[in-house]
DNA sequence: ATCTTACTTTAGAAAGC
DNA sequence: GCTTTAAAAAGTAAGAT
């Protein structure tokens, strides 16, 4: 009986250790990625959610962490893609993107497609570019997005592409390699959707 | 304008089956040219057919699973010679072993653009996976007939699960229904 | 810059780790 | 959970030419 009770006392700070690691894992990836505190905790509520549902079993703690971080920053409106979220955790892209889905399913997250949008005023601001390309680039998305042009594309590539256009149109002109090299993405990408953009904007460059 | 229906096509049947005898891989491999074997990688032997073109794995249980088939037939045409094979290496195989279908892989086509932002709400976020930096495709799975469909932009699909022909053909009959109530196919 | 090859997703069975 | 098989869809990527 004695025993049963230190085993409980002995589970319960094995369980307690795990969740601080996991909140120290998101706070030290969320730092590493530079998002605000509300992302943190978003993140941390997720996480508390997941291991509630039993979610964590046959998964990494680090793997749910991350991608409770990845979640987060999409709800808030700031997503950071897998690519860029990988790079900061120690665990691979592939398995940070299938244990997102499963728990986004599981809990039911209800996440809406990330808007390429979304990843305007970062790389913009990364390459320096003015509010002007910013504004451009936003209205190519739109408007090309409105004509179903998105559809299977990835949101870091469209993204790209519409800020090179736009870095073109108001003669702020950026490489495809420095647009790829802050999105994340080859410049192949960045040539096949600025090109669908360019003609489904009647634009000529 | 073309029944989406018309424009179903098998890709891909997969289909379990057993001898009824237990085998020595080991020989089996030896005495069957084309045979791929490699315990530690896989237990079980991979022996391609040529004509219909199919994969079969067979185990030293005696089961077998055939994938790769265009059709039903040609599931049973291939594990015919499969079966034909093991004799000529005098294996006793049962007469007319059972042969289940375990899935049937199909693709289609819906004839339009799909618009998958749309799509994911109004189908219901809850009920749909669309992750377009992971999968250019829209994951909907339905209940019945119980199978899951790919969708993509250009308005093709693939749908798998399904055990029979015609799984896919209701399953596109409903997929394109719920997507005229929603206004999305035009 | 373009081509080729390859990997992502879905389902399912098999035997074993 | 993983391993292996085959096949489609379309996007992305990497290496070669």
């Amino acid at each position: 009986r004695l025993r049963k009770w230190q085993e409980r006392i002995r589970t319960k700070d094995a369980g307690e250790r795990n969740l601080q690691f996991a909140l120290s894992e998101i706070d030290r990836m969320a730092s590493a990625l530079g998002v605000p505190r509300s992302v943190r905790e978003v993140a941390s509520v997720i996480y508390r959610r997941a291991l509630k549902e039993d979610l964590i079993r046959g998964r990494s703690i680090e793997g749910v962490a991350t991608s409770a971080l990845y979640a987060a920053c999409r709800k808030e409106g700031i997503p950071r893609s897998l690519e860029e979220i990988s790079e900061v955790s120690r665990v691979e892209r592939k398995e940070i993107g299938r244990t997102y889905r499963y728990i986004s399913q599981e809990l039911g997250l209800e996440m809406r497609p990330v808007d390429p949008k979304k990843y305007v005023p970062r790389f913009c601001s990364e390459l320096e570019l003015s509010e002007e390309v910013q504004t451009k680039a936003n209205e190519i998305i739109e408007k090309t997005a409105e004509k179903g042009l998105l559809s299977g594309k990835s949101p870091t590539g469209y993204a790209a592409a519409a800020i090179y256009a736009a870095s073109l149109l108001c003669n702020e002109k950026k490489t495809q390699r420095e647009v790829a090299d802050v999105a994340q993405v080859t410049e192949v990408t960045i040539r096949n959707r600025y090109q669908e953009q360019i003609e489904a904007m009647g634009i000529h460059g | 304008m073309t029944d989406p229906k018309d424009t179903i096509n098998i890709e891909n049947v997969v289909a379990s089956t057993g001898i009824g005898q237990e085998l020595d891989l080991q020989s089996v491999a030896m005495d069957l040219e084309g045979a791929d074997y490699d315990p530690e990688q896989f237990p079980g032997l991979v022996y391609r057919t040529q004509n219909p073109k199919s994969a079969a794995l067979i185990f030293r249980s005696g089961k077998i699973v055939c994938t790769g088939a265009k059709s039903t037939d040609d599931v049973h045409e291939s594990l015919r010679i499969v079966f034909d094979k093991l004799r000529e290496l005098q294996i006793q195989v049962n007469e007319d072993p059972e042969i289940i279908v375990q899935n049937i892989v199909t693709s289609a086509d819906l004839g339009r653009n799909l618009n998958l932002n749309a799509i994911a709400i109004g189908l219901g976020l809850e009920n749909i996976e669309y992750e377009p930096e992971q999968f250019p495709g829209l994951v909907y799975r339905l209940d019945e007939p119980e199978v899951v469909a790919l969708l993509f932009g250009s308005g093709k699909l693939v749908i798998t699960g399904g055990k029979k022909p015609v799984d896919a053909e209701h399953a596109v009959d409903k997929i394109v229904s719920r997507l005229e109530d929603l206004g999305l196919l035009e």
